[in-house]
DNA sequence: TATTGTTATACTCTATAACTATA
DNA sequence: TATAGTTATAGAGTATAACAATA
């Protein structure tokens, strides 16, 4: 391993998670927390979407999904409903307020988006984020071990 | 903002995530924390730094710094010293076992980034970690909010 | 038997601030 | 007064497993 302003996922991390940080204090000002915000993006997605479907595409545990979504079901930005056909199932749907709530993130998050790619052009975005999926594919080879 | 499998934030955010469960799990086989391993590979760049230095580059917090180099130094993998120059400041540095430890942790990392990396030519991987460069630096542009 | 989601528990990391000892 | 580090406390998130209901 040579130095570590070169080694990948040092890198990957310093960048995501300084992105992470400074999103998430920002939101918080609007009444939602950076994990909410992953959330309604998720829904705005893809609304109706399954408890599992939900922490699968969020990167958030199911345990900490349930009680994330028991606080925005609270506060009227979600709404549980069994899944038609399978009883064990539970969609989780936005409500009017949840929606409205992310038409206010929306700006923010598209702002964030464009200051972190400030001075790309837009085909070197594009291999940025073609990297970063082929990265995050290329992880299926570690399942074994 | 346009779909979610194109949002930056989310690319960085799911390859990250991905990439750190992974090698932490792995790490924990050989009696180490992703959390130790980054001050180990932080201290194998430069020994002998200040707590401060440290958490700005491993990017966790001074107050969990301190008690994850309370751990490391009963295990003594790490020793503090006071700075000569400034008797508020400490240093930390590695001891014979936490370089070993460290040599032990750098066949694995060193395979996470070959995995991640895998079908990219070098010129790709470099303008990859350049790009993350850019947008860790063009993050300094929300600090005023 | 396996799967979906909830609940419970312990643990880790963060956020914040108070505190000490220096500078 | 400001800075370096420690300590204390509360709050998020994770990991794990047990559990209920259903498939």
């Amino acid at each position: 391993m040579g130095p570590l302003d070169s080694y990948l996922p040092y890198l990957l991390n310093r960048a995501g998670a300084r992105l992470a940080t400074a999103f998430d204090a920002e939101v918080r000002r609007l009444g939602a927390t950076l994990q909410i915000w992953r959330v309604l993006a998720a829904l705005r997605e893809h609304d109706g979407r399954r408890m599992g479907d939900l922490a699968a595409t969020t990167a958030i545990e199911v345990s900490t999904l349930t009680r994330l979504v028991d606080g925005m079901e609270k506060r009227g930005l979600v709404r549980r409903r069994p899944e038609p056909g399978d009883a064990r199932a539970v969609t989780v749907a936005t409500t009017a307020a949840g929606r409205r709530l992310t038409a206010r993130l929306l700006p923010v998050a598209d702002r964030y988006e464009r200051v972190a790619l400030d001075g790309f052009d837009p085909a070197e975005a594009d291999r940025l984020r073609a990297a970063l999926r082929r990265l995050y594919a290329n992880m299926d080879a570690l399942k074994a071990g």
